[in-house]
DNA sequence: CACTCGTGGAA
DNA sequence: TTTCCAAGAGT
């Protein structure tokens, strides 16, 4: 019965097997998660999804609530300055997101009457949202039936359907497709098992230490069946931290996030003696749009009066 | 397609 | 202590 789990699924949601051991699953493990509640926003729901790429769940929850708090509708971010939000960011990482996310608020403001956009070719259009995020925002905010493919969904598609430990390290056609094939008929439990699929990767699917103990789907689980046998091929290389630019661009706008005006330059070069790197990365924060020089030798995080 | 882009907590 | 990696996107 090596085929049984994908046999189960086909046709997307045969009753009796996959579908309802997750969904039944989920229902009683799920997350009370702020941006998955009945009063959760389109808005919120797209704030919450950009937050969360690469980002943990446990770091976003703060500067959600306090991004909810202020800027409650597209509009009130759009009409904030961008620096605004690089700094209500915070630390959760990867600020140029900060910055894409007051673009995607100016052109929901411009383009759509200042509301999110609800199909998910829509979303796509948008700055910060690549494919992921359109599907996530397009089902759980606007019921749509779409097929959410994340780090979680791979992962458990790679395990039970597949039988490896780890998926590719870059998504291929093949798992999009078997990704396609899973996802139910009704849009409305599409969008369940979608939420359902994350969730059990991220509790019990996890990447390090998987509680197959706890798993409903583990006697169906492809990888379970094989032994759990560990990742083949060469080791995925981890991200290289120590000296690198994004350390470097990282100190400087944090200096600059902890004055509320403009920072002189002297201020920015006691971040590093590496003048080299300094400099460079400085132009790169510029470039970016994540840093604004002004004259006088002057720096800040970007202003209301520039355009874009 | 390969590479870059932050951050900090857990193992 | 070092390593891993978390609801990706853009180039």
């Amino acid at each position: 019965m090596t085929g049984s789990l994908v046999g189960a699924a086909s046709g997307g949601d045969a009753p009796g097997g996959l579908h309802e051991r997750v969904l039944e699953w989920y229902s009683g493990a799920q997350r009370d998660l702020p941006w998955r509640r009945s009063d959760a926003t389109a808005w919120g729901i797209f704030v919450s999804e950009v937050m969360l790429q690469q980002t943990p769940v446990a770091r976003v929850l703060p500067v959600w609530v306090e991004w909810m708090t202020r800027w409650p509708e597209p509009t009130d971010l759009a009409a904030d300055a961008p620096g605004e939000a690089v700094r209500a960011w915070g630390r959760l990482g990867y600020p140029r997101r900060a910055l894409r996310l007051h673009s995607a608020a100016v052109a929901m403001t411009e383009r759509h009457g200042g509301k999110v956009p609800m199909s998910e070719a829509e979303l796509s259009t948008l700055p910060g949202v690549g494919a992921y995020t359109a599907a996530a925002v397009a089902t759980f905010a606007f019921g749509e039936r779409t097929v959410v493919v994340d780090t979680n969904v791979r992962r458990v598609i790679a395990r039970a359907v597949t039988g490896d430990q780890y998926a590719a390290a870059s998504p291929t056609r093949a798992e999009h497709t078997l990704a396609t094939s899973l996802v139910p008929t009704d849009p409305d439990r599409a969008r369940t098992w979608s939420v359902a699929v994350m969730e059990l990767g991220a509790l019990v699917c996890t990447a390090r230490a998987p509680r197959c103990g706890e798993c409903p789907i583990s006697d169906l689980c492809r990888w379970q069946l094989r032994g759990r046998p560990a990742h083949e091929g060469p080791p995925r290389r981890g991200q290289a931290w120590a000296g690198t630019d994004r350390q470097m661009r990282g100190a400087l706008l944090r200096r600059l996030r902890e004055s509320p005006g403009p920072v002189p330059r002297a201020a920015l070069e006691a971040v590093s003696d590496n003048a080299l790197q300094r400099e460079r990365c400085l132009d790169s924060l510029v470039a970016d749009g994540l840093v604004e020089p002004l004259p006088r030798d002057l720096f800040q995080l970007p202003g209301s009066r520039g355009t874009s």
